[in-house]
DNA sequence: TATGGATCCATA
DNA sequence: TATGGATCCATA
């Protein structure tokens, strides 16, 4: 898979600047490339509106933080009066832990998932975090009303607002290589509404 | 339906110190109070554990704010490059539009909410805006995973921690008044259960 | 019980 | 096409 598009929304402090820090996004971004589909290393989608299921999609990233020596789906509270809840992926870096979230749900998860890394970092839990999530041009072929960058985007500037001094945030948007026809559809599962749908058979 | 807890994230600036903000959240208070099931005045659900739907609670709400001169489902874009979506209920006040949303939708809708509460502060779009929703107690007995004020609650550092000197943003907690063994299931989707028994087959 | 997710819906 | 739901799922 490719990146369409990587930026910071808040890059302060020592952690930033390190190399560290340096290696961490260097990890991540070697994890996308690795995540396929249909092909040995590219994602080729069959471009079918809201024809692909999401869950599969992030396996190769996981697999490849792990073997880095990654945590993955570990359970942490990142604020007061939260219980502990999976974190895709994260490292355990000198200046505090990493976290990093794929988000294929709904685009309001995408909203939390933000909201999350940004409390981690005001309550000292986490140094940062990055939400991955698809463009909007690869979310159409996917599950109806995923998020994706584009859909977030405007809100970016309410992170900017807050007042970090020692923190990264980012958002990295994804993208399929190619586009295949004969490419299996992503299978869905039958949460949500998915019964509604299959009804009509 | 009675008001569990009411909390404002920031209160700062002119409006929040104006008659018009005691104004809005007198009538808001109102409208809350006249939300009814099965009893004319009173909030009475019957217990079953994710059993009653949602779609119907918010009506006498968002009728009683519309008597009283607010707009409607209005649709209006709270920042750049978001296009609009409609808003529960708005009052134009002297010092800017006020917001309010009734979040019936799931959790990570009432992360949304409030994000977009934020930014259109930010932006100068509206003066503030409240976000309305179950305790965790009431939403027991609701669709699965709805918003519920205990669960957003560890996220209102992040709010708090953004720069706003004019603003309002408030939280306010609903519950029933009564819980009734005989009172109808708020029904789910536009069919009610009658869609959820026929799926059995 | 609790959290994060995945799926399709209603409507402008 | 776009936005804000409403609903049920998987798993610790």
């Amino acid at each position: 898979m490719k990146i369409a598009t990587e930026l910071f929304l808040i890059k302060e402090g020592v952690f930033s600047h390190s190399a560290e820090f340096l290696i961490v996004m260097n990890e991540v971004n070697e994890a996308i490339k690795c995540v396929s589909w249909n092909e040995k290393d590219k994602f080729c989608i069959n471009p079918v509106q809201k024809g692909n299921g999401v869950v599969p999609i992030k396996n190769n990233f996981i697999k490849y933080l792990k073997d880095k020596g990654w945590k993955t789906e570990t359970r942490m509270t990142l604020a007061l009066g939260m219980n502990p809840g999976p974190i895709d992926a994260i490292k355990e870096t000198s200046f505090g832990i990493f976290a990093v979230e794929w988000e294929t749900g709904n685009i309001s998860s995408s909203h939390r998932a933000l909201n999350k890394i940004g409390v981690g970092i005001l309550q000292k839990e986490i140094i940062g975090g990055l939400l991955i999530l698809p463009t909007k041009k690869f979310s159409k072929f996917l599950t109806d009303r995923v998020g994706n960058y584009e859909e977030i985007s405007p809100y970016f500037i309410l992170y900017q607002s807050i007042n970090i001094i020692d923190g990264v945030i980012g958002v990295i948007a994804v993208e399929y290589d190619d586009l295949d026809k004969e490419a299996p559809l992503i299978p869905k599962g039958k949460d949500g509404n998915a019964k509604k749908g299959m009804l009509l058979f």
